[in-house]
DNA sequence: ATGAAAGCGCTAACAG
DNA sequence: CTGTTAGCGCTTTCAT
């Protein structure tokens, strides 16, 4: 095996030395501690810079219990919704000093459980899962791991909700988001509103709810040919959509942008004029919306501010502070050309 | 502070006591030490299982001075490229059982220097820079800081290349990618080729050269107006060709698939055909090719092939076996219609 | 094959 | 304000 060093590396013991002070004080001015004169201070500090000290992370963890690191686990980071979030709650968790371990778990129960196991183990301070996908059906069984998971560290839901003690959810409002941007559809006298979804996660279901309340509301009936679950790759959508027969529709509310791109492609190839002849709305508001032609209207869930939510919010429980179980974060429809309302 | 827990976890003594030998076999039988003997590791392994105990990394992280970590580094998980590389390397990481720490570092010198330095300072078993944007123009002095981190563990560099000891390189070969790409086009009679960049990085000069190199090789001039830096933003690609007076070409090459969707957007509302008088390739072979229209034909730097390279090698060296220092992996050009090479 | 004991580098209670 | 000292839980000689 490799050495990662040949050359002992300066401990605290040898910085206390050269500072002509014990190691408690040296502990005291790494932690910045209140309790040493400013003088004391100084001078140990010049040591430590001088000789380049930086403390033991492991012996600090040893001591502290923690080595001021979340554990992030997302289904998979390739994904562009899930890489922002990330991205995002990384950078976020940083400004607190905080790193993130990241464990990418794949779409499989068992391979959720692993995650959260190997990854708590690693003792973390806090636990951040990122989309709807650790719910299961929501249900009593299909939670438990993250219940208990948190009886050992707190555990953040990006995107997710599980009522229960020491999780905390912090969600988009998507059932809203959809019900407005369905409204709008059914008032502006849209009367056949596909419905595409590639999940039945939590938000999917959200959506779907939104989209069957909006619908009657406008009074219009649920038909349940125009819920197409199929696939979020954009060439499976379009093939989809094209063998299918008597399928009509004069817009589609999409779960994903992908799916709505396919639609779109779906429309076009079909000589359809979009947005005259038909409106297309996706979900994310993902680089593909502004990649097509037209370009794709589509509802904004604001990741940034979901996931800036969060790790403030976990800041202030850990530092003994109390906070809310549950914070929904309104969407916004953000209008391209694939849409005239 | 809140805590982790209330009630102690068991630690290495329990288990001894409970399983009846000595800490020294307890931990001998954690670490599957061959010189204990199969019936006392038995033992031990059952009273583990059965008490649900796992060794406490902290202080295993003291003793080895590892705790089984590498740090991922790359400007912004957010972008496509780099996120399915973090996801690659974090699977393959995984399979070998380590964890990943993440930093985002962004894009500046300052940054990327402090990204380096607090990952250090966890104390990871290797460091992984992802993207070329770590080496600056790959000059002496832009390159210390990574040598620095050479010296206390090993570095890998995907699609970067550093001649250092410690510094391994896994890198596409886009001067080649780009290369043949050219010949193709200009075999096939084109004479205007733009090539469309954003940034100076290591590989987006490689990929530069690959261009001019194949234009001389075919017979014809490097026309500087004809090299376009501009970001890879696709409306701003747009925007900024819209507004160049006599920009006349039969194809187009990018760095970047934002870049090739960018020209290609230009070239449709100017009304040209694509691919029959516009030719254009991107790179990466990211989902924006597939999203526009035509599609787009993309070179893949295999990002898969990379990283997995990238982590096997790392495993060898860390098992203490020698490695080479730069492994070269060719690219693959994706042909969809917005090419009829 | 197993055990006793000395660290690993740091934190924190306690004493002054 | 500062120093002494006892852990934190595990690894690793060194005996046996």
């Amino acid at each position: 095996m490799q050495q990662r060093k040949e050359v002992r590396e300066l401990n605290i013991y040898d910085i206390a030395k050269l500072a002509g002070v014990s190691i408690a004080t040296v502990s005291r001015v790494v932690n910045d501690s209140p309790k040493v004169s400013e003088k004391t201070k100084a001078r140990v500090r010049a040591v430590m810079k001088e000789q380049n000290y930086t403390p033991n992370v492991f012996a600090r963890g040893l001591g502290l219990n923690s080595m001021q690191t979340v554990g992030i686990i997302c289904p998979d980071v390739a994904d562009a919704y899930m890489a922002s979030a990330v991205a995002y709650l990384e950078k976020r968790l940083r400004c607190y000093g905080y790193d993130c371990i990241l464990y990418c778990s794949g779409y499989e129960e068992k391979a959720k459980k692993k995650a959260v196991k190997l990854i708590l183990n690693k003792r973390v301070d806090a636990l951040i899962l990122v989309g709807s996908q650790y719910m299961g059906d929501g249900g009593e069984s299909d939670t438990r791991y993250i219940r208990e998971a948190s009886k050992e560290v707190p555990v953040f839901l990006i995107n997710g909700y599980v009522r229960c003690d020491g999780i905390y959810c912090v969600l988009a409002d998507s059932y809203q988001g959809i019900y407005d941007v369905v409204c709008r559809l059914a008032e502006q006298g849209r009367k056949r509103i596909l419905f595409l979804y590639d999940s039945n996660s939590y938000s999917a279901l959200e959506k779907m709810h939104g989209y069957e309340d909006a619908l009657r509301d406008n009074g219009l009936q649920v038909d349940e040919s125009l819920k197409i679950y199929v696939k979020n790759k954009i060439q499976q959508v379009r093939d989809y959509l094209m063998a299918q027969e008597d399928l009509v529709f004069d817009a589609a509310v999409a779960t994903e942008d992908g799916l709505a791109v396919g639609a779109l492609k779906y429309v076009r190839q079909k000589g359809c004029a979009v947005p005259e002849e038909v409106n297309i709305i996706g979900y994310n508001n993902s680089e593909l919306a502004v990649c097509c032609e037209p370009e794709l209207s589509s509802v904004d869930s604001r990741g940034e501010v979901l996931c800036k939510t969060a790790v403030d919010t976990m800041m202030t429980l850990l530092n003994g502070e109390h906070v809310k179980h549950k914070i929904v974060v309104p969407c916004r429809l953000v209008k391209r050309r694939s849409t005239n309302l």
